[in-house]
RNA sequence: GCGCCCGUAGCUCAGCGGAUAGAGCAAUUGACUACGGAUCAAUAGGCCGGGGGUUCAAAUCCCUCCGGGCGCACCA
C-alpha cells in the first residue's frame, strides 16, 4: 500500500466519523489534513497523523478524544495491523508487513517511472538559468546554478511540468566590444586594453582566432575588432556549451540577446525590443521624460522606476530584458522561473514589475529563485584575488558525478563554502559515493542471487517483517512525495538528501538481511521475495540520482 | 541608510508548526571462515546567534537586537 493510497482510506474513515459525530455540520477534511507522515521515531508505527491535533480546536474538542474516535474507524481499514494514540494525540499507524511489502513489486513494475508524479501536470514552465556572458569560461558559481537549475529541471518534468531549460546569451552590448578587444590586442601582443578581460583563456582563443583568420593583423581596425569578436564569440560559446554537456546540464533553447535588437525583415518592422516597449506603453505603465522612456516599476513595489531608453537613444539592458520576458510568454510559457545568484538580487523587483507591466501576475507568472554564492574557504570568489575555480577544473579533479552531487546536495538559499584541496582529494566525505555504492550494491546482489538460482518468480510481503525491511519499504514508498515535494518547493537538493537516507537503510538491511542463500540452505521464498526488495530500492537509488544527473554504477 | 539571504555538533551542512533536533567528515571503540568493509554497530559531541511574542506544540511563524554575505545606475 503507497502513503497516498493509505492517506486516501484515513481520509474517507475521517469523514465518516465526522458526519456520524455533527452531521451536516461536519467539517470537510482534505488530504493535505491528513498530514501522513513518517515519524522519526519507529516505535511511533510506520505512519503518523496529527489530524486530530490540527481538527481538535476548531470542532472545540479535546484532542486526544478525537483522536481515539479516529482510531477506531481506522482500525477496520485493510492492511493496517494497528492504530495507537500517543501524545498530544497523534494517530500513529502500523502496516501489517504484506500491505506494506506489496510496494516491493509496484517499484519493479514501474521502474524508470516510479516517482513521477502529476502534482504540476498542466503547467507550461520556462526555466532560465547560469546565462553566463559569452566572454569567459564559466566558474564555480555559475555551476552552482547549472547544477541545480538541471536538477530542478528534472524535478519538475518528473511531476508533470512541460519545461524549457533555457540559457540567455547576452551577446550584445559593450561587453563584447571590451571582449573582442581583449582579444585582438592579445593577437597583436599588445596589454590587455582598459576595461578589458584579463586571463590566460584570452590568449588562448586569441591564438585560435588567428588559426580561423590568419589575415586578421591585417585587416583595419574595425573589421580585425569585429572579426575578433566574433570568432572569439564563437569559440567561447562552444566552449562553454561543451562544457555544460560534459556537466550533464541540457539547455532545450540557446536564446541570443542579439535577435531582441535585430530589426523584422522587411522596410520598418521594429525589433522585439521596440514592440515590447510599445506592448508595455499599451498596458499604461510606461511614460516620457528627460527625452528618456521609462518603465513605472514602482507600481510594482521596485524602489524606483526604470529606464528603459536612455536619452540618448540607446536601449538600456532593461529594455532586452522586456523583451526576452515578453517572448517567453509569446512561446507559451506561462510560468517563468529565473535562477539567479544572490549578486543579482537588485533585479528581482523589477524583474517582477516587467511581469505586472506587461498584464501579467507578478505573484504567479513569474518566479526568482536567488541563490547564495558559493565562497573558498571562507573567501569570496573574484577574479582579483586569484581564486577564481572554473568549470572545467572542478570537473578534472572531482568528475561530473561528484561534483553534481556535491553542488546539488545544498538548498540554493544556502550559503556555500568549498575547500579545494578537499575537493581534488575526492575522499569518501563526498556522500555521491555512499549512494552510489548502495546503488552498485544492489546490483551486485542481483547478480549472486541469480548466480544462487534467486529469481522473483514468487513475491510474499508478508514475509518481509524484519525491522530494517519495513523501515527501508517505508522510504522507498516516500519517494514520490519527495519529487513532488522537490518540484514544489524548487528545493532539487531534497532528492539528494532522501537518497542519502535510502542508501543507509539499504546499507543496514543488507547487512541484517541476506538474499541468497547461506551454505547449504536452500532456496525459498524469503530469498525470493528480498530480491523484489533489492532490485525495487535500486530502482530508486537509480531514479534519484537520474534527476540529480548523477550516474548509477553497477560496479565500482 | 534601505532591501534580500544566512546564523543549527570541532568542520561542511540537513531539518514544507509536531513527539527524544539529524547526516557526512573528524575523534574513540567494536564487527568479515556470512551477498564487495567505498559497509555496519556503538560512544562522545548542541542555551538551534541573543531577547521578546503567537500557538496545545517554535530550529521552523512574527517583532527586535547582534554577527556574516549580497545588492541598491540613463553599467552590462
Amino acid at each position: 500500500m503507497t502513503p497516498a493510497e493509505l492517506s486516501a482510506r484515513l481520509l474517507m474513515s475521517a469523514n465518516h466519523v465526522l458526519v456520524a459525530q455533527h452531521g451536516d455540520s461536519a467539517p470537510t477534511v482534505t488530504a493535505a489534513d491528513v498530514g501522513l507522515e513518517r515519524p522519526r521515531n519507529r516505535d511511533h508505527g510506520d505512519w503518523s497523523s496529527n489530524l486530530a491535533l490540527k481538527l481538535a480546536k476548531q470542532l472545540g474538542a479535546n484532542p486526544r478524544d478525537l483522536a481515539n474516535a479516529f482510531a477506531e474507524e481506522f482500525r477496520g481499514i485493510e492492511g493496517v495491523a494497528s492504530i495507537d494514540v500517543a501524545g498530544p494525540g497523534f494517530i500513529n499507524v502500523t502496516l501489517d508487513a504484506a500491505a506494506a511489502g506489496a510496494l516491493a513489486k509496484t517499484i519493479v513494475d514501474e521502474g524508470t517511472h516510479y516517482g513521477a508524479n502529476k502534482t504540476l501536470a498542466g503547467q507550461t514552465i520556462n526555466l532560465e538559468f547560469v546565462s553566463a556572458n559569452p566572454t569567459g569560461p564559466l566558474h564555480i558559481g555559475h555551476t552552482r546554478w547549472a547544477a541545480l537549475g538541471d536538477s530542478l529541471a528534472r524535478v519538475l518534468r518528473a511531476s508533470g511540468a512541460e519545461v524549457a531549460s533555457e540559457y540567455y546569451i547576452n551577446d550584445a552590448g559593450n561587453q563584447m566590444d571590451n571582449f573582442g578587444a581583449s582579444i585582438l590586442a592579445a593577437a597583436r601582443g599588445l596589454p590587455i586594453p582598459e576595461n578589458g578581460y584579463p586571463g590566460e583563456y584570452i590568449t588562448q582563443l586569441a591564438g585560435a582566432v588567428l588559426e580561423l583568420q590568419p589575415d586578421l593583423l591585417e585587416l583595419v581596425d574595425d573589421a580585425a575588432l569585429d572579426a575578433a569578436r566574433e570568432l572569439g564569440y564563437t569559440l567561447q560559446l562552444g566552449e562553454i556549451r561543451a562544457s555544460l554537456e560534459r556537466f550533464n546540464v541540457h539547455f532545450d533553447v540557446w536564446f541570443s540577446e542579439r535577435e531582441l535588437h535585430a530589426a523584422g525583415d522587411g522596410e520598418g518592422t521594429p525589433s522585439a525590443i521596440d514592440a515590447a516597449i510599445d506592448r508595455l506603453r499599451a498596458q499604461g505603465h510606461v511614460y516620457d521624460e528627460d527625452d528618456a522612456i521609462w518603465v513605472r516599476t514602482t507600481d510594482f513595489g521596485d524602489d524606483k522606476d526604470r529606464v528603459i531608453r536612455r536619452g540618448n537613444g540607446i536601449f538600456t539592458y532593461f529594455a532586452a530584458d522586456a523583451a526576452y520576458y515578453l517572448s517567453k510568454g509569446d512561446r507559451g510559457y506561462a510560468h517563468k522561473i529565473y535562477l539567479l545568484g544572490a549578486d543579482h538580487h537588485g533585479y528581482v523587483h523589477r524583474l517582477r514589475a516587467l511581469a505586472g507591466a506587461a498584464g501579467d501576475d507578478p505573484d504567479t507568472d513569474i518566479e526568482v529563485l536567488i541563490g547564495q554564492l558559493v565562497s573558498i574557504n571562507g573567501a569570496k570568489l573574484s577574479k582579483r584575488a586569484g581564486n577564481i575555480i572554473e568549470l572545467n577544473d572542478l570537473q578534472s579533479w572531482l568528475g561530473t558525478d561528484a561534483l553534481r552531487y556535491s553542488l546539488g546536495r545544498y538548498p540554493a538559499d544556502s550559503p556555500l563554502t568549498l575547500d579545494p584541496e578537499l575537493l581534488q582529494k575526492r575522499t569518501n566525505d563526498n556522500p555521491v559515493f555512499y549512494v552510489q555504492y548502495a546503488h552498485a550494491r544492489t546490483s551486485n546482489v542481483a547478480r549472486n542471487a541469480a548466480a544462487s538460482g534467486v529469481d522473483r518468480s514468487a513475491f510474499d510481503p508478508s514475509l518481509l517483517s524484519d525491522e530494517t525491511e519495513s523501515a527501508l519499504l517505508g522510504l522507498l514508498a516516500e519517494f514520490p512525495r519527495i519529487v513532488a515535494q522537490s518540484a514544489e518547493l524548487r528545493e532539487p537538493h531534497r532528492v539528494a538528501r532522501y537518497a542519502e537516507q535510502l542508501a543507509g537503510s539499504y546499507h543496514r538491511w543488507y547487512d541484517t538481511c541476506r538474499v541468497t542463500p547461506l551454505g547449504d540452505e536452500e532456496v525459498g521464498d524469503l530469498h525470493r521475495t528480498r530480491l523484489w526488495l533489492n532490485d525495487a530500492t535500486g530502482t530508486v537509488l537509480r531514479n534519484a540520482l537520474g534527476l540529480l544527473g548523477v550516474s548509477a554504477p553497477e560496479r565500482m
